[in-house]
DNA sequence: CCGTAATCCTGACAGTGTAAAGATATGAGG
DNA sequence: CCTCATATCTTTACACTGTCAGGATTACGG
């Protein structure tokens, strides 16, 4: 009855899932590879040729989380009313990620663990980043634009994520909502 | 001719210093008690009775960084024109210090491992965020303004200490500072 | 001057990441 | 169907980490 079996399957597929609850539950300072193998019930040396060392793996990880993290965004713009709407809804998009999965945020966008030289993760990070330009110039704006919708996103996003922000925290979600857009309004073209 | 003497003298100041050097080096994911002892040139187990655990070595130390993080903002804000120059000049010296002390920088904002409810680290976390408030206000200001102006400060800084922002990157120091300041004026009340 | 407390060291233990070498299953070529 | 090279996983080993217990040394108040 489904003795276990010397290879595992899809071990890199389960590694990852296990890595991500592993992630959320130690963070990523707490991260630990032979307890991700664990998890994954093999033994601690078998991550190692499916992803080389704990930095693969955080890569891996990474990147999945990029592309997780701008599925949540785009789940966001749909049903927007204007592009300027559509534009306030991504940066609410960039917090909900941030609060729902703060460990994966911090990996992606303040951890000097993974190797964001890696072209997956690259190709991840330029997606967002892409979208995000698109966003803007559909308003009409430029370079300095996007530096401030994404900049004022990010910072609520990360202030947040970090518990750091005890004004946003005691509002209701609706007024606090209604700040956020408010504040992100404030960097769109033409405000 | 100083044969090292038992008792160190000032252990507590050496092991902070040390574990700034440490902090700056290997980052905080890669921060080591054991180093951190090495390089005051004591035994391992030597600073346990002055900070308890690592937790307690790097509280201190967040402490002490944050202080210095608002003596940063302090020293860009003196010869400003008027008040408003004097809020953007905070935002610039909020980047200043991120760019200058990456390593604190994320200890401070991004990371788990201080304890955050520790007294003295409450204290002067909360000196920057009084003297943030104290800006915004005499702007005539309310508290979605002192929201706007962090988050836009701390988006630029924890993603230019990040290395995420090729933007930034790629511009004069001058045309940096300028599309920083534009950005920031934004967050100000009666923009 | 003495003893108590503070300070620092040594030794030990479990846990970590990674490398090397051995065990097992897969799958292609004969 | 058989063989064997290869991919996959395990075992073993080593250096390093944080933390605890106990011993050594010094400082300091009585």
């Amino acid at each position: 009855m489904a003795e276990k079996p010397y290879h595992h399957g899809d071990l890199r597929a389960a590694l990852l899932a296990a890595a991500e609850d592993e992630l959320t539950e130690k963070g990523v300072e707490g991260f630990s590879l032979r307890s991700v193998a664990k998890r994954a019930g093999v033994s601690h040396a078998a991550p190692a040729h499916h992803f080389g060392d704990t930095g693969g793996l955080l890569t891996a990880l990474a990147a999945e989380g990029f592309t997780q993290f701008q599925d949540t965004l785009d789940a966001r713009e749909v049903g927007a009313t204007d592009a300027r709407d559509k534009a306030v809804r991504a940066g609410l998009g960039y917090l909900e990620f941030a609060l729902a999965r703060p460990a994966l945020f911090r990996l992606i966008f303040s951890s000097a663990r993974p190797d964001f030289a890696s072209p997956d993760l690259i190709a991840a990070a330029n997606r967002a980043y892409e979208h995000l330009v698109g966003l803007v110039t559909t308003l009409g704006g430029g370079e300095t634009d996007v530096l401030a919708l994404w900049a004022t996103s990010h910072g609520i996003a990360d202030l947040s994520a970090g518990h750091k922000m005890r004004t946003l925290q005691g509002k209701s979600p609706a007024a606090r909502e209604a700040m956020i857009r408010d504040v992100l309004l404030r960097c769109l073209p033409g405000a």
